[in-house]
DNA sequence: TGATTATTTCTGTCGTAACAGAATTTATGG
DNA sequence: CCATAAATTCTGTTACGACAGAAATAATCA
């Protein structure tokens, strides 16, 4: 299993981004793997093709299967198991976004609207920073729910909406 | 120089918070004081009221700085640095996704120029890898596209387009 | 210009996460 | 069931970033 030098650029690549992205190298490296893969991967041939330890690949899938970005499958008369990440890029990122959402916009939500009701009830704090703090919980919230409205809406439609561009600005005012 | 609980409680949380937007803890905590702080504050205000090391926050300070999230002042007569924070909480994240712009998108998309065009010259390599790299290529450039039209949008407007939500998709039809 | 205060840079330590390889567990075919 | 293959979990090592404290540098005042 031998990667082509656009598919190994690719790779490499991805696993450098992915450690920006809260996950670490090897997990990315495999989703890019399994993501430009025109068939099914088992662990042993994600092994040879990226020379990490097998226990790697077996607790990066789990990890990327957790995340619902990479599933499992079988061949008949085949014991081994078989991986492929999801292959439609939006799809790919709405799942990627939407963990994030959980992960970090949700709990910082909770955190704020907390802040929030408890610096109301604190006599010595500055008004400006009660203020700052209920701005950013607004800002948080908006965006939010901002997300929670454009997740609704198929795929086609959101991306021509996004063509749009900022000409959106016309149709909205 | 002692936090109110729920400034306490926002620090904490937004230091947290840092680590998985790929800073640390340190900057993340200074940024967030300084933006509920009602006035800038000094290096060695921050060292006490978080407990880090003078060394700490100097360095933290000048990664912000880079950022272009803090700003430097100064007091008549008094020699020492002072340092606020932007406190427009738009402004704050327009800045923080043009930086995570610039550092992850854009390598992103040149990287997928260079793999898209020299994978096309690979023979041996499978139709399906190909059109991966594309539909991938494609996407980073509709989403970097929509960020740049979106940013030149002024805030108040984009706080009613945000607040519109999928109503967005009727104007749009 | 020397003394003092503010700031930055340097150096070493520590904690954490990634990872390899070994050991173990689980599954399957004879 | 036993033997073998596959997959997972466990354990120790390593690499890296965060950080404190020390040393060095820069700035200001007497």
């Amino acid at each position: 299993m031998k990667l082509s030098p656009a598919v190994e650029k690719y790779v490499l690549h991805w696993g450098e981004m992915g450690t920006r992205w809260g996950t670490n190298r090897t997990v990315a490296q495999i989703q890019a793997l399994l993501y430009l893969s025109p068939e099914p991967l088992r662990a042993d041939q994600i092994v040879d093709a990226l020379s990490v330890a097998r226990s790697n690949v077996s607790t990066s899938i789990r990890e990327l299967q957790s995340y619902g970005l990479v599933r499992m499958t079988h061949v008949l008369g085949d014991r081994r198991d078989y991986f492929e990440s999801l292959h439609d890029v939006w799809e790919l990122f709405r799942v990627i976004i939407d963990q994030r959402k959980q992960r970090e916009l949700n709990p910082t939500l909770s955190m704020l609207r907390n802040a929030a009701e408890e610096v109301d009830a604190e006599a010595d704090t500055h008004e400006v920073t009660k203020e700052r703090i209920h701005n950013m919980l607004e800002f948080v919230e908006t965006t939010s729910t901002w997300y929670e409205q454009i997740n609704d809406i198929p795929t086609p439609t959101l991306k021509k909406l996004m063509k749009l561009g900022k000409k959106i600005t016309k149709l909205a005012s």
